[in-house]
Order: structure tokens, then sequence, then C-alpha cells
DNA sequence: AATCCGATTGTTAACGTGTGCATGGCTATG
DNA sequence: CATAGCCATGCACACGTTAACAATCGGATT
């Protein structure tokens, strides 16, 4: 049992508690060869300090707090997984990672800065606003990854989503398409937003006019895109090409395509976003943007534990690159 | 700020920091009166307990984690992202749950009795018997979710794997398949041999013999149920169904058996195994056994929670059933 | 020889909370 | 009226750690 404590070890080494807590911290003030001897009791004692103890006193409480808008409806699994995995690639041992969805909370009481030396917030939607707010007034050290947030001061990780979308459907232009949907995200994401809003410029520099008809409202999962391509397939001039907003949803894209008897991309095409790990084993394989989420993660990671140990923080704003990924779910349909 | 002690409160009260302390937690020794006063006063000044305070003194961390035998290779997304679900669904608001692939510490120097009340391991792989035995050495109340551990005493939740693989299995032979393949798991993990017993149960009731060269190696990736694919349809003679022991696995199948111009399930038959959400959404939508990893999760911390409030424990093996989920991956060649 | 200084160690208090024991007031009982 | 008993509260200490300040010692400086 780990019930040794630095008095413990103090009585064995005949010297006091202090000397004992300075030389485990590698104080300089200690004698090299106490030193030595009080590190190696501790070690044979299998010494582990009581870290509730040491964050009494020193005001930290080694937990970060990894959130997300919500784990319920609109978080991918791979979205999950490709953050989590950044995030504790970079962090030391002696942090603790938690994981949470911030509508798990039924009030934010339990967030505050003795319990988070740090909070990275995966922030997807608007709706994370009060939080960030919250976060802010309580003086929690934060950082806002892949939602561009307004608030200044704020070190914000984003994702290139709306050039990202704007090469997508500049390349289904190349490609020949004229009659091209966008199956939007879920309704208050402001992924979604510049996803649309990238598509709506590509389309704006080769002179067609945005329609409505073909402008499809999703939620980023499976079904929604399945919905939205039944939906666009009864249209009466149908779409020769569907930008999905979401890998997810052109999975459910290709699915009702498929059960109407057509081939994709032979009679219709389709693209995702976000190179999940399975965008390049579907059938067939997706043409899609791919989003750097383990890097942003690990990036954002890092950022953190500079703004905790130096108080300075660099840059507020960072985008990363998104990477138009060409696989045979769309058509070429002519040779230019 | 939330700087507001117990002390500030009893200054405001005109009363000890004592009686705030019990008035905050509701002790019976407080008169009614006095009680609603204080917490009037905690209320209006927002106070928020200082948790280190109440962990070094409680001996309780307030931390539960949730660890994985890996989350490099080998742990999918949407059993992360499920198991994560469960468990964040049922904790109360003021555990901290805490993510982490057990390969991520370099020493377990930091996971111990001070630092987690408790711990729920998502198992694998064999290969985290150390890590058991040091939680168990070291007195951390565990649960072992997912793998069969042989260890007595421990609470052990898991899934029905090797039934639900018979059920599969049963179900190809019925279907009239006689040569049946199958891609196994990552090599060390229980959950691959369990699979792998279940479909040699299975034809062994149907007299049929195990065949080495049907049986592949696989490690749950994408990419090894593709290669395994390869190396099976270049058997001289090939197997008309394939049974995969994950749905990630069967995806790259099926993306190999395209590749080669078959037909699936018309030309070669393929099942999964986990019924990810992706599952009914691939082009066939897969025939899978379901695992019921979110119950599973949730279930976990139910008795996790259960064991930390009250020092007992229930039964303590728990099997979870798995369910045979028929959809258009395999093909019925005769009428049965 | 008196003083000072640097190196090393110890004393003591502090962080914010919970709890055993003592205290004081009030009521009921004889 | 005295005493027992209960209710409500306070006092003092504990949890394990760090840190400001004091103390000791030997040697160097004046």
């Amino acid at each position: 049992m780990s019930n040794v404590t630095i008095k413990d070890i103090a009585r064995m080494a005949g010297v006091s508690h202090t000397t004992v807590s300075r030389a485990l911290n590698d104080s300089p003030l200690i004698n090299p060869e106490t030193k030595e001897k009080i590190k190696s009791i501790a070690g044979s004692l299998n010494y582990t300090p009581n870290y509730s103890a040491k964050s009494l006193v020193l005001d930290r409480s080694y937990n970060l707090g990894l959130f997300f808008t919500t784990l319920r409806q609109g978080t991918s699994p791979g979205f999950l997984y490709e953050a989590i995995k950044g995030v504790n690639e970079i962090i030391k041992d002696r942090y603790n990672l938690i994981v949470r969805g911030i509508d798990d909370y039924k009030s934010y009481h339990h967030v505050n800065r003795k319990s988070f030396d740090g909070i990275m917030l995966m922030s997807q939607s608007a709706a994370d606003q009060p939080f960030i707010e919250y976060a802010s007034d309580h003086g929690i050290p934060f950082i806002v990854l892949n939602r561009e947030v307004e608030m200044s001061g704020v070190v914000n990780l984003i994702p290139d989503d709306q050039s990202g979308a704007y090469r997508m459907t500049e390349y289904m232009l190349r490609c020949g398409h004229r009659r091209i949907a966008i199956v939007e995200g879920k309704a208050g994401f402001k992924s979604a937003q510049a996803r649309k809003e990238g598509y709506r410029e590509a389309l704006l520099a080769y002179g067609i006019p945005l329609q409505d008809e073909l402008c499809i409202r999703g939620d980023y999962g499976l079904e929604s895109g399945y919905k939205a391509m039944v939906r666009l397939l009864a249209l009466p001039e149908r779409p020769t090409a569907v930008f999905c907003s979401s890998d997810d949803m052109a999975l459910g894209a290709v699915k009702a395509a498929v059960e109407r008897g057509l081939r994709v991309p032979d009679d219709v095409s389709v693209a995702g976003f976000d190179d999940t790990g399975y965008s390049a084993f579907t059938t067939p394989a997706l043409t899609t943007v791919r989003r750097p989420i383990e890097e942003m993660s690990r990036a954002g990671a890092e950022r953190l534990m500079a703004l905790l140990e130096t108080k300075e923080s660099a840059e507020r704003k960072t985008l990363f690159h998104t990477e138009l990924i060409v696989r045979d779910s769309v058509k070429r349909l002519n040779t230019e």
C-alpha cells in the first residue's frame, strides 16, 4: 500500500520532512549526498506523492479537460477517437485527461479553476458559447479547437473547412458537374456553415446560381444523409453530384442511391468531408476532404501545456490545412 | 473568481467554519434554520468546494479511470465512443472520468489509490495482466470489462463473443455455406480467441473439419481485412463465405472482393462482428453480430459506483448477450 | 578576535475541509 | 430546585505537502 509519506522517509533518513520535500523536488538547496540518500529511500519504499495534498498547496489539480459540445449526437466516433489520441500523445504522465460532453453537466458547478488546470474545448456549435464565457469568467486557462470563436485573447485552432469545401466543389465543377447538391451539417454548427460557404463561393466563381432545392439540411449522421439523398433523387431534375458535409452522411447517401438501383459514381457522384478511417474502404472509396483532427489536437495540447507552464501564449488563431482526397466516388464527366 | 471558502461563509453567517461545513453537507446536527441561512449565503456567493482539500481529508480523489489496453491500434473508434458514452451517462457530476490507454503510461507510478477512486479497465488483451495485478496489489477498486479474467474476486463484465460467433457461423451453415473462412482478430486478444472458438464449435456441430488455409490472422483493422481477403481469393478453391472477426475487417474484405470484380454477396458472402454504427450503411449492409458495448459500459459504471459507495459488490461475472443481425451481405444458397 | 557569509537544515505555518470531543443552553423529570 | 439529557455549536486538530523564515556551522573577511 502506498501510505508512505514524506514524514516516514524523513524519519528513516534522520532529517526533517522539509528536507525530504526539497530533495524529491530537486531543490538546489540540498546537499547532493543527502539528496541521493533520500531519493534512494523513497525509491525503496515505493513512495508516491499524494497528489491531493500537492494540489491543495500548489493550487494545481493536474487535471486537464477535453470537452465536446456533446457526446450524444453530432459527434462522430472517429472525431472523438482522433481527438483523444492526439491529446494523450502530448500530455505528460502526471496529468489526467478528463473527457466529457458539456451537455453531460447538469451545471458547470464542478468546472472551476481548482478542479481543472486547463481545458481544451472541441467546440462544435455556437451552443457552447455560454460555456466559453463561463470558463473565461472563472479564469480557467482554456483554448478552443475546431470552431472559430469571436472572443479576443482566446487561443483558437481551427481547420480550414471553408477552403476545403471550396476545393471539393471546385473539383466537382472541373469534373464537369454543373448540378451539384449539398447536404448540410447540423443546424447551428459553425462547421456546417463554413462548408456551405465554401460550396457557395465555388459555385459563384463558376457563375452558377445557388439553388435552394439542392441544399438539404442534415445533422452529420448516417441516417440524415440517407434521407437527404432520398429527397434529392425525387427531384424532377436530379443532381449529378452530391457534396455531403460529412463522410457519415455520404455513406448514408450512397446507401440511398444504391437501394434505388443507381450506381455510384456512374449514375450519381457523391463526396464526403472528414476523411474518417473508413472512407478509403467503402464501396466506392469516398472522395472527401481530410480534416487534420489529430494534428490539431496534438497542437492544442502543446499550446495548452505551454500556456500552463509559462504564462505566455503565442498567436491566437491558427488555421489547419484541409486537403482534398480524390478517390472513386466522383465521376469525371468531361475529358478536360 | 471562486476563492470563496467555508471560512468566508462562516464569517458572514456569524458561525464557525465547522458549522458551515456541516450545513453544506446536510448534517442532521445543524438547526434547519441555520442550515438554510448558510446555504443561501453559499449560493449567493457562488461557493464551490475546493475538491483538492476535500480529497485530502476524505481520502477520495473523485477521479474514475476508464482505461483501454491501447488507444493506438486495435481499438476501434466506435468501441471507444460507445464505452465513453455509456460511462458518462452514469457517473455523477462530481466525478471526473479519465480516459487513457495503459500503454500511454511510462510507468504506473501515477496510478494509485489516492489518484483514482476506482478504475474500469476495458481489457482487450492478456497484455494488461500486469496492470490488473498492479491495481489489485495497490488496493484500487477496479472492474474489468470486455475480457474474461481468471482472477477471483474481480467484477468482470464480458460480452458473450463465443456464442455470437457460433450463431453467426451456424447461420452461414444454414444458408447452405460449407466452405467458410474466418478472418481472425488481433493475436493475443482474448476476443479474437473466443470468436474463433465459436466458429470452430459451429463447424464441428455440422461435422465440418477446420481447415487451416481458411483461417487467416488479422488485427481487427480495415487494412488487415483487405489483405486477408486477397489471400483467400487467391486460394485454388475459394470460400463461399467469409466470417470476419470485426466489422472493420469485413469492410476491408468487401473492398478487396469488389476490386477484383466480385460481387458481395452474390459471388462471395462476408459477415462482420461488432455492429458498429456503420454496418447498416455499407454496401451491401453488413450481416454481423451486435456487441452491447454501451450497455456493458453503463452497467460497469453502475457496478463501480456501487462498489465505491457501499463496499459490497454483487456477482462477479456477468455475460452480456450478443445478437445476430441479419442484413444483406450473406447469401442464402439453399431454399431450406 | 569579532563579524559576516554561504551552504545546509529545521521550525512553523499555511492550503481548505472534515470530525472527535468539549461546551453551553434549554427542557423534562424527579 | 437539582440534575440528567438533548440539541446546536465551537474548538482544536488532522490530512500531506510546500515555503517563508529562522537557525546552525564552518570558514573567510576585516
